[in-house]
DNA sequence: AGTTCATATGCAATAAGTTGCATATTTATA
DNA sequence: TATAAATATGCAACTTATTGCATATGAACT
């Protein structure tokens, strides 16, 4: 199972409790991988459970104990199996389409009002994604090198989004003057 | 839930047995929505429980009878209803991305190999919908205008493929020679 | 003074999807 | 002649993810 890999990468890059992680998988993976915080709290326990990570208690005033988490050695080794291990390529499930394919022109209306909306959600998540851009370009060369892999997993999260984009307004403007697209795909 | 929709949306286009409707989620909208054989005859007995179908026994020899499911007037309406509200876009999950991010020197031999079999993966996927689309660009523009949303969706699958190879290739390129990109994404 | 946000963790119920198994025949392939 | 694939439906167990709720405080906003 991913999300227990994906939270074991995080902790062997940095020991943090189950708030820092969800914050993290929101700035820092959430282009390739999506967790509430309660779910990450159920796995914690669960990879606690298998000894794949441990945690000390953090007393703290006012607010619950912070538990901070950390990979043992077992974990490391769990990881470094799932990494040589084959992965499937995610399954597409797009509801979207699915009105897009259904519908009829008296639903055009409608639809392009959604699609709008998502153009403009695709856009956000791009200009996020461009910002972080932005911060790895300024890096020296050296540090850029250092963290190579993650903006490769960026430059992904970008492409997708802005072909996203590209699809959604080609499909806004055939849809608004009913015409077929001029050249295939 | 979007399953439920799919299904409705491919009885309101044409009557059918789980069987074949597992046929038209490979064939036909695969490119935006799979599901399992068990998923659709879980979903099609609770749709029927619902009132959204309703279906017919044809006996057969040999084989268990087919039941031949029908979309009812509610069914309709419950499909016109969720095809004007709001859709979230997709929860994007991928455990390559994961392996990439995380990977260390190490582990590029392993994952250049398993990138290999993505692209691999991925271009038999763009074959199949280009050969699909192939089928589309022969019909006579009469009959492309009435298909043309099945087509909208088609396209955007096609792009998926593409972007996913291309992104592939070069993120294996990098790896193979530890360089980093030339251009922002 | 009241509301929202950030911090910090968690339970419980439900929904959605996967995996493995079971049955029974005909037709095509090796 | 044996094996696999296509036809046709389904149960049961399990895993994975979502939704709603609960608690408790300090700081910032209105």
């Amino acid at each position: 199972m991913s999300l227990k890999h994906a939270i074991l990468v995080l902790l062997d890059r940095e020991p943090g409790s189950g708030y820092d992680l969800a914050q993290r998988f929101n700035l820092g993976i959430g282009h390739f991988w999506q967790a509430s915080h309660q779910q990450i709290y159920q796995q914690l326990k669960m990879l606690d459970a298998d000894k794949l990570v441990r945690f000390k208690t953090l007393p703290q005033e006012g607010k619950p104990d912070r538990k901070l988490y950390d990979i043992t050695a077992t974990g490391r080794k769990a990881l470094k199996t799932w990494l040589h291990a084959a992965e499937k390529p995610p399954v597409v499930r797009d509801g979207l389409l699915i009105k897009i394919f259904a519908a009829s022109e008296e639903d055009y209306p409608a639809l392009i009002l959604e699609i709008d909306r998502h153009i403009a959600l695709h856009q956000a998540t791009l200009g996020n994604h461009q910002g972080v851009e932005a911060e790895f370009l300024k890096l020296a060369k050296t540090q850029q090198h250092k963290h190579r892999l993650p903006y490769l997993t960026l430059r992904r999260g970008i492409r997708y989004e802005r072909e996203w984009i590209e699809w959604l307004e080609e499909t806004r403007e055939l849809l608004t003057n009913d015409e077929l697209p001029a050249q295939p795909a």
